[in-house]
DNA sequence: CGCTAGGTTGAATACGCTCAAAGATCGTGG
DNA sequence: CCACGATCTTTGAGCGTATTCAACCTAGCG
């Protein structure tokens, strides 16, 4: 797939989702947030149903999501499909392109996503200027495996109603920490059939199981605009055994750890 | 958990087994082995069967498994357990300890266990001298992100029977990287509880469907000795859809990708 | 207005689970 | 050296969650 680039200008002077994120656990400085701008430098526009990367391509560039989903997934040879990991907004597409150029997931789109693209070599540059920057890097690296650790549990020992209710719950918190979406619910532009096949479900059963969900009071669909509204946070966490914790928390841990984030100087003085 | 350290002798002059596995991918230079040695100071040596890292625990310091097997789990509520990973020989546990102290999943031995022991900003140190060690560090996350991701595929959308010869097939060939197994049977210090909670299936299930692997003659457990014998390696790759090319293969790619790891000098000239 | 993609429902089936009990294997201590 | 307990493996039987198949419904769009 050929994308075409067009310079990015960032709507109404807000951060780009990226930004949010990282400033969000660890507050960033002026000339960090501006450096950050140079992976923000181009950008495009991707149709919604689209698979933009493919199994076994080459391609070294990476992609940060401004606005829209897209997933990653696998397909097998029955037609069946798994999806891996969703890419929110703020999100790195390929964040391995430098070193792993092969493709070894598809991800395709499932709204009208916009992207900034990098070339993985801006990212060393900006890393030997902005050493902490590498770090964030790699607690957003760290972030992501958690998070797919967790996709692990939920497919191997939760039953379809935890399941669901978890990845809802997960989906819920990851776009609160970029600010897109409201005291409980969110816009979530996926299909049932797209649930099932990140739940490992038939599609008649995640239908039930949702159909269930509602009947128990806990979430609301509202199909037209696709919806989704948590009714009981709390009862839906208990039910899901959701730990909250596997998806931040480096805020507090600069005292207890002697080589934290807060620790190293935001602009190396390492000469070029 | 209190880890005694003692100085770090490797074994008959070869190579500890993260040098052995980089190496393999893409040929080293004697001062990156070198400097790749310094990650190698000091070792530990756990029991079988121990917790050794413990979810919500702070500790920031990764290890390098030397011998033996240990791996990443998720306790349940109702007791059920969920493991994430395997950390083979070559592995590095708790890449990202510098940036994520605080530990997110369990991690136990199956066996008595070997690792090195290295402070995270050994790394810091070893990155900015040796720079194409941080992209070959940067390719083994890539790889673990990829084995990962193709656990969730086999939980989600593969029958048990297929999800373990998948699984085996995987172990097989990590092992081979390394070369610490021969040309179609390995040792496997697992127990068939273990193998449940790594599948997402019960333990009377693991069971039978290893029975059942061994009556249509593709595989052979003796089990005094945990060894596992593949004995039609084609067809359990075909039975599993079994797709090598996502633990390794960055060789070929010097030439199409244009700043491959071949092309960046492997002695920075960066002024410290 | 008719087509298509997505959502909903029922019924039969199957894969994998739970419960239960018995066999192996190994380490330990008498 | 054997007996005992602990851990792991094996097997049977009944059950339940989730699947498959099939049909129908609904909303959006040309």
């Amino acid at each position: 797939m050929k994308i075409k680039l067009i310079s990015y200008q960032s709507p109404n002077d807000e951060f780009p989702p990226l930004i949010k994120k990282l400033n969000y656990i660890q507050p960033l400085a002026e000339e960090e947030i501006v450096a950050l701008m140079k992976l923000h430098e181009y950008s495009a526009v991707i149709d919604e149903g689209t698979v933009f990367l493919e199994q076994g391509d080459i391609r070294d560039r990476s992609f940060i999501v401004m606005e829209g989903w897209a997933y990653r997934y696998s397909s097998l040879e029955n037609g069946n499909q798994q999806v891996i990991n969703y890419y929110l907004p703020g999100d790195v597409i390929s964040p391995f392109a430098l070193v792993m150029p092969k493709v070894t997931y598809s991800v395709a789109t499932t709204s009208k996503l916009q992207v900034c693209v990098f070339e993985p070599d801006c990212l060393i540059k900006l890393f030997s200027e902005y050493p902490r920057l590498a770090l964030l890097y790699g607690w957003m690296l760290g972030r992501e495996d958690s998070s797919m650790a967790e996709q692990v549990v939920r497919l191997g020992r939760r039953s379809a109603f935890k399941r669901t209710a978890h990845l809802l719950l997960e989906l819920f918190h990851r776009l609160k920490v970029i600010g897109i979406n409201d005291e409980n619910f969110f816009h979530a532009p996926i299909t049932q059939q797209l649930l099932a096949d990140t739940l490992g479900l038939s599609i008649v059963h995640i239908n039930r199981t949702l159909k269930k969900l509602q009947k128990e009071g806990l979430i609301n669909l509202s199909k037209q605009k696709k919806e989704i509204c948590l009714l009981d946070i709390e009862k839906l966490k208990q039910i899901a055994e959701y730990r909250i914790y596997y998806l931040d928390e480096i805020k507090n841990l600069n005292t207890t750890n002697k080589s934290s984030l807060a620790d190293i100087p935001s602009r190396s003085n390492v000469m070029q």
